[in-house]
DNA sequence: AATACGCACAACCGCGAGATC
DNA sequence: TGATCTCGCGGTTGTGCGTAT
């Protein structure tokens, strides 16, 4: 390559940082619509000020709708381990063995729990008890205080109660920002050439599948009180299009909608929080 | 109540490899 | 054949949050 290393963007003219909740959503519509060919191109085609790896970055690790979220269980760590001592630090080897973990957060994960632990093992000649009470108490904590904890689009681990009242939440969120429709809009060019990108069915399975979809007695979702849970998520979408003016029948954007919906959950846990105005019933 | 500290995780950076021109 | 481009990987950093003092 000789002559040195052309940056991959100019950083002056590109946004560093935190993704907001604009810049998430217009990824997302952008790669359900055309796809991901070109990384490079992918942000000005897109409407976004960023590098094209950070783009990259954030669909793979945060946005990609078979993303795996919550903590790994002791299988999960148990084979990273494994791995690792077999071929190092390998991160992208050993999370395709983890379908839905990316290998960010296996890194992470690696730094921040299991090399602890493994050199705990060493210095103290722990016993395996002391990991494994590890994993499960690490476990058993998260499933009481982690938000998002067991989520997955990946299709397995729903989580209960919580989701039904967060998606209620979520939709307020997303009624407090009105460039949703715009953003939608702006991803919407009809000069890009419309790559084929179906419909992961899984995401449907996935609406299907909220069968804990309810609301508390104090919901601040009023509306959200429907005879079935199916009817609970139809009338939820509905409502979130006239919400965004998204009248037709567009299920490319409800599935960018829902990926933003269960991705934000996390990030945006402390926006959804703070806001307590109930919802005008549709 | 205020501050310091540590942890967890998202994001960035630089590099190597393969593809393309 | 070599220069350039793009992608993907692995290491590192930055930041927000919870906990301890």
């Amino acid at each position: 390559m000789g002559k040195g290393r052309a940056p991959c963007c100019d950083k002056t003219k590109v946004k560093r940082g935190q993704w907001s909740y604009d810049e998430d959503l217009k990824l997302i519509s952008f790669i359900n619509k055309y796809g991901h060919e070109n990384w490079r191109s992918l942000p000005e085609q897109a409407g976004l000020l960023r590098c094209g790896k950070s783009c990259r970055l954030r669909w793979i690790n945060y946005l990609r709708p078979d993303v795996k979220r919550g903590n790994f269980s002791v299988d999960e760590e148990e084979t990273i381990i494994k791995l690792h001592q077999s071929i190092g630090s390998k991160w992208s080897k050993i999370a395709s063995k983890l379908p839905g973990r990316t290998d960010n957060e296996i890194k992470n994960v690696w730094h921040t729990h299991l090399k602890k632990r493994l050199s705990s093992h060493t210095n103290l000649n722990a016993d395996d008890e002391a990991g494994t009470k590890d994993s499960l108490n690490r476990e058993e904590t998260s499933q009481e205080s982690s938000p998002n904890a067991s989520m997955s689009f990946g299709g397995s681990k729903i989580s209960s109660k919580e989701d039904g009242v967060q998606i209620g939440q979520t939709l307020q969120y997303l009624e407090g920002h009105s460039e949703v429709t715009r953003t939608l809009q702006e991803v919407d060019k009809p000069e890009l050439l419309e790559i084929p990108f179906g419909v992961d069915p899984e995401i449907w399975s996935f609406i299907n599948g909220l069968d804990s979809f309810q609301q508390p007695e104090n919901s601040l979702a009023p509306w959200a009180h429907q005879d079935s849970q199916e009817d609970e998520v139809e009338k939820w979408f509905k409502h979130l299009e006239t919400e965004l003016g998204l009248e037709e029948n567009d299920s490319q954007q409800q599935q960018s909608i829902v990926m933003l919906t269960k991705n934000h959950r996390h990030h945006h846990l402390g926006e959804l929080r703070a806001l307590d105005t109930p919802l005008t019933k549709p």
